[in-house]
DNA sequence: CAGGATCCTAAGAGATACTG
DNA sequence: CAGTATCTCTTAGGATCCTG
């Protein structure tokens, strides 16, 4: 997802929102934040595949886009603690509706497969 | 947007979503659709920026992930339309909500425009 | 524990030119 | 009209190692 810089111009508000949730790991991040307030190694255990540089980072836009809270606790060893804004909350009703759609795509790419897998049995499907 | 490759695995369906709409031009593509059927240039025209190659890309994925119908007429000049399929008019709701929320976050974004217009004359605030 | 600093590459994306 | 075909260039994102 590109960044637009200057965030002046966006041809359409739904521009705006996936800039904002359209990373690759933002997604999962704020679903999980959704829960809750999470420190930064209960995300990074919760969400596989992110590297740590990676879950830094994209918490970072989170929170300059003004949805995540991040909270440093002067302590040794330290604590952060990631929450969501009041501003990220109401992310939440797009992000159930994303969640069931999200489910209802998969199972449909699911039986697709087995379409398609029929399909290669008798007819040439276009490769 | 990281295209999944193996799209078999998400760690939640909210990325399956962002898979689907998370495009450079998805979001306004698909918001245009959903007036209507529209044809090649006339969504070319409709999205600023956006160049042919682009356009013509994002379509087939869409095309690919099963929202949006590609209609070719053999006719000489080509005429292709584009339009949602059932299955793509179902994330009307989310989209719709995306545009909401977008045109808050950017009416929010230049208020904090102003609010640091005003910071940068008085207080140092972290660069 | 929660990251910063580097290095690296594959994909994303733009520009331009050409065509059935 | 509705695209391909190249050729670049940028950057998101990954791997790895280091540290207050």
């Amino acid at each position: 997802m590109r960044k637009r810089q200057n965030v002046c111009r966006y041809g359409c508000a739904v521009e705006a929102t996936l800039d904002v949730i359209g990373g690759r790991w933002k997604g999962v991040i704020l679903f999980h934040l959704l829960e809750g307030t999470k420190r930064f190694n209960e995300l990074h255990r919760l969400i596989d595949g992110c590297t740590q540089r990676m879950l830094t980072l994209q918490l970072r836009e989170l929170e300059q886009d003004g949805v995540v809270l991040r909270t440093v606790y002067a302590e040794v060893p330290p604590k952060v603690e990631y929450s969501l804004t009041e501003f990220g909350r109401s992310l939440e009703p797009i992000l159930l509706l994303m969640r069931t759609w999200g489910e209802q795509y998969t199972s449909q790419l699911t039986q697709q497969k087995q379409v398609h897998a029929v399909d290669r049995a008798s007819v040439n499907t276009t490769a």
